[in-house]
DNA sequence: CGAGAAATGGGCCGAATGACCTATACGGGC
DNA sequence: GCCCGTATAGGTCATTCGGCCCATTTCTCG
C-alpha cells in the first residue's frame, strides 16, 4: 500500500513496484486515509511518506502499528533527518529510505522488511551514528555566550582545578579567575561553580572527560 | 567471502549462500586472513564475524574499508550489542545481523547491502534506538557505592542547593550534610562538590534536569 | 575617533566550604 | 554480643568562594 500526498510520486511508485512483482492494494493521500485504508485493506507492507497533510507519516505509523503490528511500514523521506528517523523507528517503522533511492533499492527494502528486518538508507545510518557518537555538542551554539577565556576557566574547573590552580595554569592571578567566574555566573544564571559547570555541560559548552 | 573462526558455521553459510545463488570466493578464519583474502579476491560482499582471533571483525572491517571502500561488509554477531554495533558501522560495515537469523534473511541482507543500503537486525535497531533515547542512565550501577541519603544530598546539590539549603530541605543540620559530602568525596574520589557532582553525573548516579 | 567588549588586575568582607577530630543511635550480620 | 556501616550531630580551623567596589589595557566595530 502506498501513502504519499504527491500523485506523481504515488503513480511512479505504483508502476515500479508493480514491475518488481508487488501488488499495490491501495493508495492514501494523507495520514488519516492511510490509517483507514490500512485497517480496511490489511496490506503486508506500507510505503509511507513522512510529510503528509492532516496526520504525518510518523503518527500514522504509530497508530497503525498499535492496531496491526504485523503490517510492516517503510518510511520515505526527502531528507536524512536523525530526529525524524528516531521518531519513525520508535513509532514502529521497519525501514527508512531517502527518496532518491532506486526502485531496486525500494524493492529490496520491501523484501527485507517483510522478513522482519530493518532497512536504513546509508546516509541515515550514518546520521544515526553521528547522533549516537555526539553525546556531546548537542547545541550548535546559536550564539557564543561564553568567551574563549571563560570557557578555558570553566573547562579547567570541570577538570577539577580550584581557583588558585586555574590561575596557575592560565598564568593569571586568582582575581582574574574570579572575575571570569563572576561573568560566567551571570551569563549562565548560576550562583556557584558547581551550577555553572553543570549548566555548561547541559549547554554543551564543556565536555566531561 | 566468509570470515568466521568456526568451521561449522562457515560450511553452513557456504552451503546456504550457494543455494541462494551466491558464489563463495573465499573463507577466512581470522581477521588477518580476512584482510589478506579481501585484497586478493576482491569479493563483492563479506560476511564477517565480530569475534575472531588475532584481529576482530570490526578492526578487519575498518582496514578493508580503508583500502577497498567498494567491498560491502555484513557483520554477524551472537549478541545484540549497541556498542559493538556502533563501532562496526563506524568502521564501515553495511549491515549487522544477529546469528540466529534465517538464511533467507542473510540472503536478503546481502542483496540489500550490495545496493548500498544498510541492514540491521530488528533487535539491533531497537537497541540502537534505546541508546539514542537514553541520554541518561548510562551505567546500570554495578554496585551501589553511594547510599540513598548521600544520593539525595548529591541530587539537591546538583539542583543548585547550597549546604544550608540542603540541610533545610532534608531537615538535618548543616553538619550532617557536610558529613555526607565528606563521605561522598571519598567514595567518588572528588575533592569538592563540583567534582563530586560531575563524577556522579558521569556514573549515572544523578541526572541533569 | 569613540563606544563597548574582553582580559587583565586590585581590595574588602562575610559566608560557605572542606579537613580533621569526636560522638551517639540504630540497624544487620557473624 | 560485638562489629560495621549508616545517619545523625558537634567543634575548630584555614581556605576558598562569591559579591561588591574599582582600574587598566587591548581590541574590534561602527
Amino acid at each position: 500500500m502506498l501513502a504519499d500526498d504527491h500523485r506523481m510520486l504515488r503513480e511512479g511508485l505504483r508502476r515500479s513496484m508493480t514491475d518488481q512483482g508487488f501488488d499495490i492494494v491501495g493508495e492514501a493521500r494523507d495520514g488519516d486515509e492511510a490509517i483507514r485504508l490500512a485497517e480496511e485493506l490489511q496490506p503486508e507492507v506500507i510505503l509511507m511518506d513522512v510529510t503528509m497533510p492532516e496526520v504525518d507519516g510518523v503518527e500514522a505509523t504509530r497508530q497503525i502499528k498499535i492496531s496491526y503490528p504485523g503490517i510492516a511500514i517503510v518510511m520515505l523521506t526527502m531528507h536524512a533527518d536523525q530526529e525524524v528517523l528516531a521518531a519513525a523507528i520508535r513509532a514502529g517503522a521497519s525501514g527508512y529510505l531517502v527518496k532518491d533511492c532506486s526502485t531496486d533499492e525500494i524493492a529490496t527494502a520491501i523484501r527485507t522488511v517483510v522478513r522482519g528486518e530493518t532497512v536504513l538508507s546509508p546516509q541515515l545510518a550514518a546520521s544515526m551514528l553521528e547522533e549516537v557518537r555526539k553525546l556531546e555538542e548537542p547545541s550548535p551554539d546559536e550564539e557564543r555566550v561564553i568567551t574563549k577565556r571563560e570557557e578555558e576557566v570553566l573547562q579547567l574547573i570541570a577538570n577539577g582545578c580550584s581557583t588558585p590552580e586555574v590561575a596557575e595554569r592560565l598564568f593569571i592571578s586568582q582575581k582574574t579567575v574570579k572575575n571570569h567566574l563572576a561573568s560566567i555566573y551571570q551569563k549562565l544564571e548560576a550562583r556557584d561553580r558547581t551550577q555553572a559547570v553543570l549548566q555548561a555541560v547541559r549547554m554543551g559548552i564543556i565536555h566531561l572527560e
